[in-house]
DNA sequence: CTTGCTGCAAAGTGTTTGCATACAT
DNA sequence: ATGTATGCAAACACTTTGCAGCAAG
C-alpha cells in the first residue's frame, strides 16, 4: 500500500520534526517497508528489505530506528517467543481501530492478527485491569494476550 | 517448604526413572530451589542458589535440567519481556488447581501470580480458543496472558 | 555550520553445544 | 560396566554501543 504510505508521509515527517528528529532516507525506507507489509517482521527481515531500497543502510540503523519508532508509538514491538523481536506499524492514530491480538504457529512462526473476539476480550481485560489495579495497587500500562499452536499446514505435517 | 519438597521427592524420582533419566544431586538441588521459592527465578538466580547447596553444579547443567523439567511438564517457563526466561515449579499435578496469570512490574521486574479473575478469564479464553481454532483451522496449544505496569513502590518512585 | 544520524566493528547478553570426564544405576 | 549427566569453555543468535565521518536542517 504505497498510497497509504505516501499519504502518511507528511504526518510522519511532522511527527519527527516536532521532536527534533530527522526523517532521513534510511528512516523513510524503514517506514516504507513496514507500511507495505501486513506481516510481523523481525529486525533482520526489515534490514534485508530496506537494503533493497537503500543499500547503504546498516543493521544498527535499523535497530536504532525501530527503537525510536517504538518510543514515538508509531510501531509496536512484539515478542512471540522465538528469541527475536517482531515489529508492526501502528496503522491508525486511534489505538482502538487498530487493536488486535495474535495467534502464533509454534512450528513455522506464522502470525495471524485476529480481531474476532476482540470486543469481549477487551471488555474482560479492562475489567480485570481495574480489579488488579485496585487489589495490588498497580498502575497497569499494557497487556499481552497471545495464543500459540499449530497452523493448518503445520498441524497436518506433524 | 522443604516438607512439600520431601513429600514430592518420591514422585519426582519415579517420574525421572520412568523416562530413563537420573535424579542426580544437581537435579535434586535445582528442584529443591524451585520448590522453596514462590518467585519466578531466572536461570542465573537458580544457578546461584543451587551453587550454595551443591557448589560443583555449573550453569549449563542448570539450563539443561530446566529444559528437561519443562519437557517433563514439571516446570513452566515464562518470558516477561526483559530478555531472560523465568522458571516456576508446577505445584499440583492437576493444572487447574495451579493455573494463574501474571502481573509484571516494568521497573523492578517483580511478578505477582494472581488468580482473582481466573474463572472469567479461563472461560473467555476457552471460548476464544474454540472460535479461533475453527475459523483459522489452528490447533491451539497454549496461551499467554500477562499484564504489565508499575507496582506500588515503583509507581510512587517515578 | 551545527547537531543529529550513520556504518562499521566490537562488545554485550542470555543461552546452547562439543567434548572428555564423572557418576548413577 | 554401561550409558547418562556433568563442567568447562567455546560457540551462538540477537541486540547494543563507541566512534569517526556524513548529511539534514
Amino acid at each position: 500500500m504505497p498510497d497509504n504510505f505516501t499519504k502518511r508521509a507528511g504526518w510522519c515527517q511532522g511527527r519527527f520534526k516536532g521532536y527534533g528528529y530527522r526523517l532521513t532516507l534510511s528512516r523513510q525506507a524503514i517506514l516504507a517497508v513496514l507500511s507495505r507489509t501486513g506481516e510481523h517482521l523481525s529486525a533482520e527481515e526489515i534490514y534485508h528489505r530496506v537494503h533493497k531500497i537503500h543499500p547503504s543502510s546498516g543493521m544498527s540503523t535499523v535497530y536504532r530506528t525501530l527503537e525510536l519508532l517504538v518510543q514515538l508509538q508509531m510501531v509496536h514491538k512484539f515478542d512471540f517467543g522465538d528469541g527475536r523481536a517482531r515489529y508492526e506499524l501502528q496503522r491508525s492514530k486511534e489505538d482502538k481501530e487498530d487493536h488486535h491480538h495474535h495467534l502464533v504457529c509454534l512450528r513455522c512462526q506464522r502470525v495471524i492478527n485476529y480481531t474476532d473476539f476482540i470486543d469481549d476480550e477487551v471488555e474482560l481485560l479492562k475489567r480485570t485491569e481495574k480489579g488488579l489495579a485496585k487489589k495490588y495497587n498497580f498502575k497497569i500500562m499494557k497487556h499481552i494476550l497471545q495464543f500459540y499452536g499449530l497452523c493448518e499446514q503445520c498441524k497436518d505435517r506433524e
